[in-house]
RNA sequence: GCCCUUGUAGCUCAGCUGGUAGAGCAAUUGAUUUGUAAUCAAUAGGUCCGCGGUUCGAAUCCGUGCGGGGGCACCA
């Protein structure tokens, strides 16, 4: 006599045992029809569940977050049935649900290809059609994996090998079709719904480790309405719109080139830009109290030998051979640069903490796989900094970073921030209670900062734990940028030293940090977020000036040099082009500012303002726009 | 690095089953002197990514290298 607990809290008394759709028609006709999956106890189970015992039960419809799960996880099942169904001789994997959708990884000699995805898209509606029901069993693990290997799904074997012995083996069957799972599934391929799309095919190792084998990985979305689908379809078209490798090409920024991938040939506007963020930096910093040094590309190898980098990070460094033999290793980072510096000279401990910046150019020889336009290239700037402190500094120090960074990140244009923490890697240098030490500090200044943040095992750098910021751009994706390591090693390993107050010599901690993290990966990022349509001060090309006629031209000249001396960019369009020509011309390529100079404005000394993404114009004194535009042409005035 | 896919004029792309390349925009020249998203016309532009092979003949088919794209693995 199971009495069963709503979320509103009511109580539901039964006489019998009685299964999660008995309970939905209880509550009323359409629950029942809509319901797709319960919650007893918070287990989510399917429909068909039968409860026998006194609990709470809550039903999901497509409305909420895990019937739409639910929705995913079953197309997924129902792409596996409908792969086996046309390709016989494909195993079956693992297919979960993920953001948007789901995947399924197949095991299958013969690639899948587009044609292939429309055909499985068909039979996949079929099997929707027939609306097969769902049957679940529970199976002993030998009779399960004895099943499995018979059936020549070897993957599927091994995946019961590695279920835990206390945990039930579930098989779900739709029809003859059946698959190990853990469910819960719906219960029957009819309520999946048609509100799906087979998105792509790709690569994928088993269990995700490059040592294994390459299965192929179908990537599909699915939701609960044809509205719902449609209108993720328009978001993805329109981040692709926003793609800043096309959009650096269509405004002119940057281009990349076989002679030498992952590193980008700065175009004048693209470096404009650059310069720019290196402009805003260098003045947020000499605020607080950072002081710019510059290193060496080129390191003797026993420099990175002692650092450790050689060892551990070796696989990624280029070298380079002297006409003498001598090895010389391109930087990767700054960090050894910086140490050299820091150890000119005898530092006290009232130095501390001591802030040294570095705009450093670091080459790494990432896997070619890895490249990706502006956000993953062989060659970066860093806007670096190591902060050399004691012990005792370091929370408080690495909450001032903290701060700034999210100063630096709402001038341009981002307030969402969460922190990813991570600790000590397999790889790394040092003996674990240096490490204990350095991951406590760091640590304990994440959760002083009171902003959002998940832990991530093992993928801090090889010299100490590391926070990640990430932020979140305009359209709701999430970038990491900015990091902030504490470190115990390096400078013992380069030597670093300063005098304590008692006249010993103590080693220093050094933070290291970036903000933007790589000048390039951040234009990227801001290309992106903002759609290539920046604000006004940190556009790259903010002003164009058009004269109507031949007969302006002069003016409009005057005009441009008095921006310029105003400190803001400009440029004179003398083309002998028509106004409408030149307006769609600047337009496209997203310009702020246009100012249209004829007769009208020649007679009042003004120009004419018409401003991106806007038909109004309006009539300004020239000495006016100066003033007030140049007032605009910083961050604050975001 | 691995799997799939792709590489044609400055850009965006067409070129069916093999018969030595075409459009629009851009560029150049000429005409037009224009008031808010493409004025008209003419001209010029290409070792069809590189190398090898099949073939009487390759942009097209095959192999291989390099680059791009989507993922995986790796990562700022």
């Amino acid at each position: 006599m199971p009495i069963i607990t709503l979320p509103d809290g009511n109580n539901l008394k039964f006489q019998n045992n009685v299964t999660g759709i008995e309970v939905a028609e209880k509550i009323s006709k359409s629950l029942a029809k809509q319901a797709l999956v319960i919650a007893v106890d918070g287990e989510l189970k399917d429909l068909n569940f039968i409860i026998n015992k006194d609990c709470t039960v809550k039903i999901f419809t497509s409305k909420n977050e895990e019937g739409l799960e639910t929705i995913r996880h079953d197309t997924a099942h129902i792409l596996a049935m409908a792969v086996q169904e046309l390709f016989q001789e494909t195993q079956v994997t693992i297919g979960p649900v993920i953001e948007n959708g789901f995947y399924y990884d197949f095991a299958r000699k013969e690639p899948f290809t587009e044609d292939d995805l429309k055909k499985i898209e068909e039979k996949m509606k079929e099997i929707v059609d027939r609306d097969v029901i769902t049957k679940r069993e529970v199976w002993s693990r030998d009779k399960a994996i004895k099943h499995f290997k018979k059936k020549g799904e070897v993957y599927k074997a091994q995946l019961i090998e590695s279920i835990p012995d206390r945990e039930e083996v579930s098989i779900y069957f739709h029809g003859e079709w059946h698959d190990l799972c853990r469910g819960p599934h719906l219960s029957s391929t009819g309520k999946i719904g048609k509100f799906f799309k087979l998105t792509k095919v790709a690569g994928a190792y088993w269990r995700g480790d490059s040592d294994n084998e390459m299965l192929q990985r179908i990537y599909g979305t699915s939701w609960a309405s044809q509205k719902d689908l449609d209108d993720y379809l328009k978001r993805i078209e329109e981040a692709e719109k926003r793609d800043h490798r096309k959009l650096g090409k269509e405004m002119d920024l940057f281009h990349f080139r076989e002679e030498s991938p992952g590193s980008v040939f700065w175009h004048e506007k693209g470096w404009a830009l650059f310069q720019k963020l290196i402009d805003y930096m260098r003045m947020k910093q000499d605020i607080a109290g950072y002081k710019e040094i510059n290193t060496p590309e080129v390191l003797d190898r026993t420099l990175w030998e002692k650092s450790g980098h050689w060892e551990k990070f070796g696989a990624n460094m280029y070298t380079s051979t002297t006409p003498d033999e001598k090895v010389f290793a391109i930087k990767p980072m700054n960090c050894p640069g910086c140490i050299e510096v820091f150890n000119q000279g005898l530092k006290s401990y009232k130095d501390l903490p001591l802030k040294m910046s570095e705009f450093g150019k670091v080459h790494r020889y990432e896997p070619s796989g890895a490249l990706h336009g502006l956000l993953r290239v062989r060659a970066f700037t860093q806007d670096d900094a190591h902060i050399f402190c004691t012990e005792d500094q370091i929370t408080k120090e690495c909450l001032i970073v903290t701060n700034l960074i999210l100063e630096i990140y709402k001038d341009l244009g981002f307030e969402d921030v969460i922190l990813k923490y991570s600790d000590r890697p397999n790889l790394r240098v040092g003996d674990d209670n240096v490490w204990d030490k350095a991951e406590t500090a760091l640590l304990e200044a994440v959760k002083a900062t009171k902003l959002e943040y998940s832990i991530n095992k093992g993928e801090g750098a090889f010299y100490g734990p590391k926070i990640e910021f990430v932020l979140r751009d305009a359209i709701g994706r999430d970038w990491q940028c900015g990091t902030l390591q504490v470190d115990f090693n390096l400078p013992s390993r380069l030597s670093a030293s300063y005098v304590d107050k008692d006249g010993s010599k103590k080693v220093p901690v050094m933070l290291h940090r970036a903000l933007f993290g790589s000048l390039e990966r951040f234009i990227g990022i801001l290309i992106e977020n903002y759609a290539g349509k920046f604000p006004f001060w940190i556009s790259p090309l903010q002003i164009v000036v058009i004269p109507i006629t031949e007969e302006f031209d002069d003016y409009a000249i005057q005009v441009s040099k008095k921006i310029k001396k105003a400190g803001m960019s400009s440029h004179v369009d003398l083309k002998k082009h028509n106004l409408n020509n030149k307006i769609k011309e600047h337009s496209l390529a997203k310009i702020p500012l246009l100012l249209i100079c004829g007769k009208k404005e020649v007679d009042s000394n003004s120009v004419t303002i018409r401003k991106l993404d806007s038909n109004k114009q309006e009539n300004m004194d020239l000495d006016l726009f100066l003033k007030t535009f140049s007032a605009l042409n910083k961050a604050s005035s975001n």
